[in-house]
RNA sequence: GGGCGUUUGGCGCAGUGGGAGCGCGCUUCCUUCACACGGAAGAGGUCGCUGGUUCAAAUCCAGUAACGCCCACCA
């Protein structure tokens, strides 16, 4: 098809969506006051994005996060609330630097051939590169965020609330350091988080290892040790047995050493409640220096701390022959060893989880070293009486459950990393006279001796930065603006993000807020978006290469297209199994939108608003109804309940739209339209229509809305629907109306009888026919006023040659039967059709409604129902049955006729 | 080891105590004047399994199976 743009009949999201988006930003209108259209009186509506990583580019979690965000920063901002919604990035410190390095190492470079200074300003150059391609993807997705205050965790303001919060925390005994075994990378030769470490299956071997004792006991020469990592024994500084354990009870009282094979090393053997004696053979190697539980036993009983390995986890000097082996090489090599000794006693298949980097997949080392800490437990207290007491919610509320898990059991945190991309540790160090201390400022020279002092060499966990976000990105501590903003418009209201990043963020700005915020929450409400999985319910990763690129979706279906189609899927319980395929579904809703659009102007060539606002004038049912329908639709979207219900919310506008709006109404405003009588009131409804639901579309799909939407004379006279009213529950109420409701009902259920039988028996639309209705229902009498009102519409919508409508009307010869709705409706197709295949269906219908009499009769026979139940089930049960009954009189009496 | 979630027509999913629904796909008919990315009419399910509570269970409870996710110092 050659279109031409005034006579498509398919929308193009690629003509229109760059330039509005342009001048939505140019207009001002993403600014808290939205360029003046904001009523400043009214309560704030806040959010702050989970800022993206300048490691790259925008993933199908950020395209379902951002999308539902702008939703709701949209609807509050056509509700006049002042809006912000706070946008930026993070500087992602070992993630951006492995990127960095890994670019660096393409050109056969290392960051140390770099130096710090340039392998820094390297960094820089990346994210000034990937953070402006991020922003440039969220204005594509139609994100309506404050992009004249982009923020970025490492902006100059931003590093002062990292000072302030450090040093804070470090003069309270918040912050410190000390030596722990923590989770080393040796790839990225940092240190990690307990929570930046992911635990994998593996199979892998449990080694038993014969280690001999220095002198036998009770004929014992050796105790058999198990362990997945047996080239660690080279740092061993004992063996360890549960007390209670009978079988080394001898050794216990004997005070029995064990000469390491190897090194030589002769080791206690130690007693400690700690060990299961049903484990492995009941004794287990300790390796203070390379294990978390070694490294507490080994504090218990005073065990050597022996560091076997080099940061890079290439066994070290210690290892003595066994030197410069790395981890892997050296457990084949000790294993060989320790065989040709005759000390393997046995190996088992074995499969446990193994500690990786979050960032490279590397396994951790448990290493013991000073790091920097803090301290959680005095944070915690009140992050957890606040999600108690209600200050702040999750949504989906089974959230709270995780939270609080973790927040119960939560431990010191891993703050120090020795990477070069981040915030610099402020302690400052003075090696003449051992001053130390945190610091605001930068310090050159000893405050106690005079002597140039060092600055701690590591950077600080990115997510020491992001728990600041809510508060640092508005001028905390020290912008002059910044107490005004917070009193303000602090809490923010919702914080939308995906649930790996509870722990990792949620909770630790929740903590930061309330200790430097007067026991303020950070937000009010945390809404835990579903994992958009791949179409077989993978998640999405690299290594997969199963990914979707937002940016082709767009390109592909247009932003509208997408951001409804992922909001749609959001369900409060189920992940997302995106399937590319399913955006053909909104697509098509797109077109929908559009061409129904385009009914709506091709009759309007003689309609003239006066410039005024157009108010819907309902003339005919069928009007009253749309608007009915409109009515309940917005009501439900404003349903407090449902605000976060985004999936139930989409299906509400798609169904009205497509199935009230197009299905029904538009096709009986063709008639009306050809009618002077009531031409004028339709056009009026449909612009009306349309320009409400339009507004109710808008913050799922801002695009094509606000297209149509300009060019649609509904007479207000605001620029643009991004700051137009969103429509009231109470300003829609008045239209709503049950009875016109219940005549469409009838009109539908007669108009479809018609149809079904047409398409029963192959009868074409063309060939009009004589129809009998019979009143028979509980409101006969009103049904058939309804309906002789109705009858122009009727004729309209199935073509009749004649009609009679009343109770106990004569029976035509020569017809079948439908019944719907209280309704029995003959249709005469004398000539036409084998009377025999409708006795057939008839008798089919008589068996289906005889079964449900039954059922409805020992229901109503059971006295339990009639006592217990609700007054008004049981009278519904009552008034099924009555129906139920006077049909298969009917029926039975057409049956006869038909014999 | 602990916790959470899912199981509803061929596929993807709604529905949380009283009539089993939506979209895709499928069948039949229709290109007339909003839209074939469309319209009309249909077929298709004993709601994982077992037991319990209840007058009444897809819906609540217990158990069980399969799948998925999270937490945990499983040598």
């Amino acid at each position: 098809m050659t279109d031409t743009p005034e006579n498509a009949k398919t929308y193009d999201p690629k003509a229109i969506e760059g330039a509005l988006f342009s001048k939505w930003l140019e207009a001002g209108y993403f600014r808290r006051d939205a360029a003046g259209y904001a009523d400043m009186s009214l309560d704030p509506f806040t959010i702050v994005i989970p800022p993206p990583n300048v490691t790259g580019l925008l993933h199908m979690g950020h395209a379902l996060n951002n999308s539902l965000q702008d939703m709701q920063i949209r609807k509050a901002r056509m509700q006049k609330r002042p809006t912000r919604w706070i946008t930026g990035t993070d500087h992602a410190g070992i993630a951006t630097q492995n990127r960095v390095e890994a670019k660096l190492a393409s050109e056969g470079l290392t960051r140390f051939d770099l130096g710090r200074e340039a392998f820094v300003e390297a960094c820089w150059e990346w994210r000034e590169l990937y953070g402006r391609t991020i922003i440039e993807q969220l204005k594509l997705m139609g994100c309506s965020c404050d992009y004249e205050a982009e923020q970025f965790t490492m902006d100059e303001g931003y590093n002062r609330a990292i000072r302030k919060v450090f040093v804070d925390w470090y003069h309270a005994g918040l912050v410190y350091r000390g030596l722990r075994i923590i989770n080393w990378c040796p790839r990225c030769t940092t240190a990690l988080a307990d929570d930046e470490v992911n635990h994998i299956d593996r199979d892998t071997h449990l080694w038993y290892i014969r280690y001999p004792l220095l002198e036998p006991v009770d004929n014992i020469s050796y105790v058999v040790v198990a362990t997945t990592r047996p080239e660690t024994m080279l740092g061993d500084s004992g063996v360890a047995v549960n007390p209670d354990d009978p079988r080394y009870s001898a050794l216990l009282k004997a005070g029995a050493q064990v000469r390491l094979p190897l090194t030589d090393r002769i080791v206690p053997i130690v007693a400690d409640e700690f060990v299961d004696s049903e484990f492995g053979t009941g004794a287990v190697k300790v390796t203070p220096a390379h294990d978390p539980n070694d490294f507490e036993l080994g504090q218990k009983h005073n065990l050597e701390q022996i560091n076997i390995f080099t940061p890079e986890a290439v066994v070290n000097e210690t290892g003595g022959r066994f030197a410069g082996l790395s981890r892997d090489d050296a457990r084949e090599a000790v294993v060989a060893a320790l065989e040709d000794l005759g000390l393997i006693d046995h190996i088992d298949e074995y499969s446990h989880s193994v500690g990786c980097c979050y960032r490279c997949d590397t396994i951790i080392e448990p290493w013991a070293s000073e790091q920097w800490f803090v301290s959680m437990q005095q944070l915690a207290a009140p992050a957890i009486e606040a999600a108690k007491d209600g200050r702040i919610s999750f949504h989906p509320a089974r959230w709270q459950k995780v939270y609080f898990h973790w927040m119960d059991n939560i431990r010191d945190w891993c703050i120090s990393r020795q990477l070069w991309w981040g915030h610099r540790i402020p302690v400052f160090y003075c090696d003449d006279c051992g001053w130390v201390d945190a610091s605001e400022q930068d310090i050159e020279i000893c405050p106690a001796c005079g002597a140039t002092v060092r600055q701690d060499e590591d950077v600080l966990d990115t997510w020491f930065s992001s728990q600041l976000w809510p508060f640092a990105t508005v001028g905390w501590p020290d912008d002059p603006n910044a107490m005004e903003e917070l009193s303000r418009n602090y809490p923010t209201q919702v914080l939308s993000t995906a649930r790996d990043i509870i722990f990792l963020w949620v909770a630790r700005m929740i903590m930061s807020s309330m200790y430097f915020l007067d026991n303020t929450v950070p937000f009010t409400d945390v809404f835990l978006h579903p994992t958009v999985l791949d179409r077989f319910g993978n998640i999405m990763s690299k290594s997969r290469g199963n990914g979707v690129d937002p940016t082709d979706l767009i390109d592909l279906f247009g932003a509208d297209v997408m951001r409804f189609g992922l909001a749609a899927q959001v369900t409060g319980i189920q992940d997302i199994k995106f399937d590319q395929d399913k955006l053909d579904v909104y697509r098509n809703f797109t077109t929908k939108i559009f061409n129904a659009s385009r009914f709506v102007f091709m009759n309007l060539d003689d309609f003239d608003n006066d410039g005024d606002r157009v108010i819907p004038e309902p003339v005919t049912a069928a009007d009253s109804n749309i608007l009915s329908k409109l009515a309940t639709l917005t009501e439900f979207l404003n349903d407090e309940q449902n605000h976060f219900e985004f999936g139930a919310q989409s299906r509400a506008l798609y169904s009205f739209f497509w199935n009230e709006f197009c299905d029904w109404y538009i096709e009986f405003a063709k008639s009306q339209l050809a009618d002077p009588a009531t031409r004028r009131s339709t056009q009026k409804n449909l612009v009306y229509v349309l320009d409400i639901a339009l507004r109710l579309l808008h913050p799922s799909m801002p695009f094509i809305t606000e297209d149509i939407w300009l060019r649609l004379p509904h007479g207000d006279q605001i620029p643009s629907l991004v700051v137009a009213d969103w429509p009231k529950t109470e300003d829609l109420a008045i239209y709503a109306d049950a009875q016109a409701e219940r005549s469409i009902d009838l009109l539908i259920a007669v108009v479809t009888a018609l149809r079904s039988t047409r398409a029963r028996y192959q009868i074409s639309p063309r060939t009009a026919l004589p129809v009998v209705i019979n009143a028979t229902g509980q409101n006969a009498a009103e049904d058939v006023i309804i309906l002789d009102k109705l009858s122009n519409q009727l004729n309209a919508m199935a073509n009749y040659l004649d009609i009679s409508i009343g109770i106990d009307v004569v029976k035509p010869e020569q017809s079948v039967m439908v019944l719907a709705d209280g309704l029995e409706i003959h249709i005469v197709l004398a000539g036409l059709i084998d009377f025999d295949a409708e006795r057939t269906r008839l008798v089919k219908e008589f068996e289906a409604r005889k079964k449900e009499i039954e059922r409805l009769q020992n229901k109503l026979n059971n006295e339990g129902f009639i006592t217990k139940a609700a007054a008004d089930v049981v009278q519904k049960s009552r008034d099924d049955l009555e129906r139920l009954i006077s049909e298969n009189v009917g029926l039975q009496a057409k049956i006869m006729e038909l014999q």
